[in-house]
RNA sequence: GCAGGGGUGGUCGAGUGGUUAAUGGCACCGGGCUGUAAACCCGGCGGGUUCACGCCCUACGUAGGUUCGAAUCCUACCCCCUGCACCA
């Protein structure tokens, strides 16, 4: 490739890159002298459930790798030491090596779905933060000022707002930028929303003398409702470790419009031809669900395997398009005795509480053998041996054995 | 420390002595429509008990108190936020 290629290839998707000569500079250095480029990411200790939205911008990492470029996957293990920089939650649980170690197993086990392992450096930020004394941070601290550290728009507008602001949050982007510093990094990628932070990191370098970072934002991907940004809290999210059949019904569920952006942002496919087929279907000449299948067999493909995302499909089908039963439906045993509808299905825990069993008979949401039971006060009684077909919902199979 | 403001159900946020298990929004759940789309419409949304009307329990930071009756009044305590401090 040549590098307008390379630089094509790395803004497809990209919301902002600062500064795209920097970058040009650097691919054609390191094309000249055979040295990969650094390319960091990093990544909240706290939270290795990693889901689509974090993979946008692994995504965009996984092109640096493919260009051969050396790429850093940094846990910031120390900053996670310290607090919640959001402020949004009232205490964050300090967490213990061991959690950490395993967290960071988790995360490896995810993004290795990805990328490629031999190409990645795993690195924490403890191993450079944990030497610094107060001596050092102070110093670190020195080379920013507080008018600088104000630009950020959350700050600005928690001061304005008379809202808290603690002093530990002020000082994790001087953290995360001197993160840089000591990786050497060429190039930062994260999302909009780090972009303060990605910037802290290429100050703090022209600080110590480095050549300053590129920085690469990402846009931050909807969740399922396509309003929100996708987010564990929020719940509009799909995990990458999710089952195929999970994945499969939650991207079928988003709205037709999110779809296209989802082809943007989670596919390989060009610009070009997510055009072609948002057309297609505009004119009728496909059926938009058709392609939103191919969308989320496309992303079970990603992380799971071809064969995973075809089984999801036909099971989708199955269910929900012929109303049929699943493949495989998990199984319980239960005492033989004559039950009451509500207290079995609590028994059974497709309802949480008697009372909200009754609520969804009542509303009609309760199957036995496929017959929608009316009343709540119907008995189910069975013989030791036989089997019954317990359905909640539309998607809520539970198969009861009785004893 | 002083002054002021505040702690209500998953969340936001009403309510300031009695139809208040607590208005409303969001989230969520069930149903309908459908492409399980989205949007929309209907219903639900603390728990237990009853075939059912209903009854009972728990809940508005914590602990007491006043009252026939309190989320609402009083007392103490806990926690959060904002301001004051001329200042290393």
């Amino acid at each position: 490739m040549t590098i307008d290629e390379q630089l094509a290839f790395l803004r497809k998707g990209a919301v902002e890159i600062i500064r795209e000569e920097d970058l040009r500079a650097k691919l054609e250095k390191s094309a000249r002298t055979g040295r990969p480029l650094r390319v960091k990411l990093g990544a909240d200790p706290t939270a290795p459930d990693i889901h689509l939205g974090h993979t946008v911008v692994i995504r965009k990492l996984r092109a640096f790798q493919e260009l051969g470029h050396t790429v850093i996957f940094l846990i910031g293990d120390f900053t996670g030491l310290i607090g919640d920089p959001s402020g949004k939650t009232a205490t964050r649980p300090l967490l213990t090596r061991e959690e950490i170690n395993a967290n960071a197993e988790t995360y490896k086990r995810q993004i290795f779905k990805l990328l490629d392992q031999d190409k990645t450096e795993i690195r924490f930020n403890s191993e450079w933060m944990d030497a610094m004394d107060a001596v050092g941070l102070v110093r670190l601290a020195s080379h920013v000022t507080v008018k600088q550290i104000l630009e950020r728009d959350d700050f600005e507008q928690r001061l304005a707002e008379n809202r808290p602001l603690a002093l530990h949050e002020v000082l994790y982007p001087l953290v995360m930028g001197y993160d840089s510093v000591a990786l050497s990094a060429d190039v930062e990628l994260g999302g909009t929303d780090q972009k303060f932070n990605l910037l802290m990191g290429r100050n703090l370098q022209r600080e110590y003398n480095q050549e300053p970072q590129v920085v690469l934002t990402t846009p931050l991907l909807e969740g399922t409702d396509g309003v929100e940004k996708m987010s564990k809290s929020l719940g509009n999210f799909i995990g990458i470790d999710e089952p195929p059949r999970e994945m499969f019904g939650k991207i079928m569920s988003i709205s037709d419009e999110l779809m296209w952006r989802y082809y943007e942002l989670l596919t390989d496919l060009t610009v070009g031809e997510i055009k072609q087929m948002s057309n297609r279907a505009a004119n009728g000449e496909v059926n938009p669900r058709d392609i939103k299948v191919e969308l989320a067999k496309r992303i079970i493909t990603d992380f799971h395997s071809k064969s995973a995302a075809d089984a999801a499909e036909e099971e989708f089908n199955r269910v929900f398009r012929r109303k049929e039963v699943p493949d495989e439906i998990e199984e319980r045993e239960v005492e033989a005795a004559p039950w009451s509808l509500p207290r079995l299905l609590v028994r059974v825990e497709l309802a949480p509480s008697v009372a909200e069993a009754r609520r969804l008979i009542e509303q009609g949401g309760v199957r036995i053998g496929g017959v929608r039971q009316a009343s709540p006060s119907i008995v189910v009684s069975a013989k030791t041996g036989e089997e019954s077909l317990l359905q909640v919902g539309k998607r809520r199979f539970l198969r009861v054995r009785w004893l």
